[in-house]
DNA sequence: TTCGGGCCGTGT
DNA sequence: CACGGCCCGAAG
């Protein structure tokens, strides 16, 4: 009897026997989809291994249903890479398998490329007159167009109009194969149009000399040092050897500037995995990498798990962005497991910043990745003028200091832009009563509203629930309600007070939500001209403005005294993006920083030794205080409706390390309530664990996870592990 | 995680 | 006695 062991797209660890039927039994294997009978329902598993024994009774087994794949989903690289992941992150391999996989694959489909059918005239369309359709406008239209050869917008016209025309057999539907010819076979290394610095040159050989082995490269190179350029050229190399690249970006640094980029440069098939793309393109994408057809994948987070028949590079842009941890579900960091792919596919992988992640830069520093530099700036671009403003005694109005409305006057009147940044969404944070000092909460989370004068709404920042806004005190009944303190809404008004004849564009989560939006506002602001950009950290991401010569940071403290040990670096990293946007294009630039703490050691350190001076001194913090990269923690979440149980799970999991697990060299801290104690009706509370040795930790944690599983406790709240957490909860 | 069975309270 | 809600355990 031959058993096959199957993983379920459900969050439990158990893996499930099933009894493989005599006439599968010859082309069942590892990592193949099977439909089985699971509970009441058929589910869709993968067979992870195959056995002639089961320590279940044979007749409590039941048997597959029926088998989709004949042959693996996963090569034994990706098998690999997944099933340590699985492992490494807690999570069930089910779950994991399945997310590597696109959704028409979760869905049962087969993985076979469907033919792509297009709407083609016939001889008769050709040459017929369109002047016969006038009674039918869009048929017209669409026959014109066809005709005159031009792109048709599917949403344009109605599958009724494609109809019309074919029963008048004046189009019909033909199939393509969709990728002609082999880029591999035609592939032209092209001559290089760029003149390279030595930097850049070095750069390049150190990478294009480790081609056919596992090395890892930090490239870390200031805005407008020409990364790009590298990545471009190390992939040439690799295409050239006929093999395939991988580029993974930030979620927001899917830019069309860069895309355009990649396309010019490479008469090679390139794929671009991003959030609008529909399943079935996306499945498309997935099995053309496969076979090879595709040379080169750009894509966010998910990408990593694309098949490749012959990858030869990975690329990591913006290496530090938090948008390469998955923050829910399976949590898993894509830049690290960028790095096991690359150890387990042996090749090469690049991972690229202007403000690398201490963790990155500490592998640089213990050689465990070679550190590539780009400190030159293209062109003649100027490093901007940094001056701290020290706004104690000053007044500020929606947190502008005078000095500062002065210098944006100034900078206007060269008629040049100004940029401002605030990390605060909305107009006020707060809705407080004048009267009696009652403060407007949302009731799911218990923390203030934000005031949005715009949309005339109070909204929760921690759940997105919106509420009108109340037109008196609930507590005292008094009408005198008054919004403290100030956000980009706020910020934006006030400067369309202050500078009535200048256009001020507001760039942030709400302004932005509207799709094309951003576009817009990008476009305008490209034109160029007086204008006054307001904004949180979307402005610090991979935007170009080249006529911007002022950049205000107008509340640094927010990020310097946060109780989150990581605040310093990222606000470290958006301060280094925000000036490096300052005074390219020949023109000088000046960035000003509103503090009440104009002597804070970092920010001086910053400011005046630059980046990787604040990164060493930060470092050097970490390590006296044991703190991570110099120690390794996870995060254990528990959240209940009552406040009850959470707590107590946690509480019940620090008495059982503290029984069993006396190692000294644990650290726990909790439990304690999460960073967002109450969220959409939910208690949140969590447990931090931290020890020297990443391999101890992830023992007690691998123990840990089935002592939970079994308690009764588990079962009242939702728990999850975050390992190597990039923030509380 | 998802489903169903058992239990209990309510309602006709 | 039928129905709905809630809790709990099983799923191969």
């Amino acid at each position: 009897m031959l058993i096959a062991k199957v993983v379920l797209p459900i969050r439990l660890h158990q893996i499930f026997d099933y009894i493989v039927p005599d006439n599968l039994c010859t082309i069942v294997g590892a990592g193949q989809r099977i439909k089985v009978p699971f509970g009441n329902r058929q589910a869709i598993g993968i067979i992870t291994a195959l056995s002639k024994d089961s320590e279940f009774e044979l007749d409590k087994l039941k048997t597959i249903h029926s088998i989709i794949d004949n042959q693996t989903l996963f090569s034994a690289k990706i098998w690999q890479l997944l099933n340590w992941a699985a492992n490494y992150y807690h999570y069930p391999l089910g779950e994991v398998l399945f997310h590597a996989l696109p959704i028409l694959l979760r869905q049962g489909k087969l993985a076979a490329l469907q033919e792509t059918q297009i709407w083609q005239l016939t001889e008769k369309g050709r040459h017929f007159d369109t002047q016969l359709l006038s009674r039918s406008i869009k048929q017209q239209a669409l026959l014109n167009l066809l005709q005159a050869d031009q792109p048709v917008d599917n949403q344009d016209f109605s599958p009724a109009i494609f109809k019309g025309l074919q029963d008048k057999q004046l189009i019909e539907k033909v199939a393509i194969s969709s990728i002609t010819n082999d880029w591999r076979i035609d592939f032209q290394p092209q001559h290089m149009p760029f003149q390279l610095n030595q930097q850049q040159h070095t750069a390049i050989n150190e990478i294009v000399r480790q081609l056919d082995k596992f090395t890892a490269f930090l490239l870390e190179g200031v805005t407008g040092s020409g990364k790009t350029e590298v990545y471009l050229q190390a992939i040439q190399s690799v295409l050239a050897q006929g093999r395939q690249a991988l580029v993974l970006v930030p979620e927001i640094g899917l830019t069309p500037q860069t895309i355009k980029r990649f396309q010019q440069r490479f008469n090679v098939p390139i794929v671009v995995l991003h959030s609008a793309m529909s399943d079935k393109a996306r499945l498309a994408a997935w099995l053309q990498c496969r076979t090879g057809d595709i040379a080169i994948v750009i894509g966010t987070r998910s990408a990593l798990f694309t098949p490749f028949s012959n990858l030869g590079m990975i690329i990591v842009d913006e290496e530090h962005d938090s948008s390469f941890k998955q923050q829910e579900g399976w949590r898993y960091h894509a830049r690290d497991l960028a790095i096991l792919r690359a150890k387990i596919e042996q090749i090469p992988i690049v991972l690229g910043s202007a403000t690398p992640s201490l963790e990155t830069l500490n592998n640089a520093y213990n050689q465990r990745y070679r550190h590539l530099l780009l400190t030159e700036r293209a062109g003649n671009a100027q490093l901007a003028k940094q001056t701290i403003l020290d706004i104690k005694g000053l007044v500020l109005t929606a947190g502008l200091s005078q000095p500062l409305t002065a210098k944006i006057k100034q900078h206007l009147a060269n008629n040049n832009q100004v940029m401002l940044f605030l990390n605060r969404r909305g107009f006020s944070p707060l809705l407080i009563c004048h009267d009696c000092g009652w403060i407007a909460e949302c009731p799911r989370c218990d923390r203030p509203f934000t005031y949005h004068q715009k949309q005339h709404k109070l909204i929760c920042h921690h759940c997105d629930t919106p509420r009108t806004i109340p037109t008196q005190c609930p507590k005292c009944g008094s009408t005198h309600l008054v919004p403290i303190g100030f956000g980009t809404e706020q910020l934006e008004q006030q400067l369309n007070i202050l500078f009535p004849t200048i256009p001020v564009t507001r760039i942030d989560r709400d302004s932005t939500q509207k799709k094309g939006s951003l576009d817009q506002y990008l476009q305008a602001i490209g034109k160029g001209g007086k204008h006054i950009l307001v904004g949180t950290q979307i402005l610090a991401k991979g935007h170009h403005f080249p006529d911007v010569t002022l950049v205000g940071i107008v509340d640094v403290d927010g990020a310097l005294f946060s109780s989150d040990f990581r605040a310093t670096e990222r606000f470290a990293q958006i301060y280094m993006q925000v000036s490096g946007r300052a005074g390219r294009e020949n023109k000088t630039g000046e960035v000003i920083l509103q503090t009440y703490h104009p002597e804070h050691p970092l920010l001086n350190n910053l400011l005046h030794n630059g980046y990787s001076a604040f990164a060493k001194q930060t470092l050097a913090e970490r390590k006296s205080t044991l703190l991570p990269p110099f120690s390794y923690q996870a995060l254990i979440h528990a959240a209940d409706r009552n406040n009850q149980y959470a707590p107590q799970l946690l509480q019940k999991i620090v008495d059982w390390l503290h029984t069993y697990h006396t190692d000294p060299s644990l650290w726990l801290l909790g439990p304690s309530p999460a960073n967002q104690p109450k969220k959409a009706g939910y208690y949140r509370w969590q447990l931090l664990l931290q020890h020297g040795q990443r391999a101890k930790l992830q023992a007690i944690l691998s123990e840990l996870v089935i002592m939970i599983e079994k308690w009764s406790e588990a079962k009242n709240s939702r728990w999850s592990i975050d390992v190597d957490p990039i923030d509380g909860w």
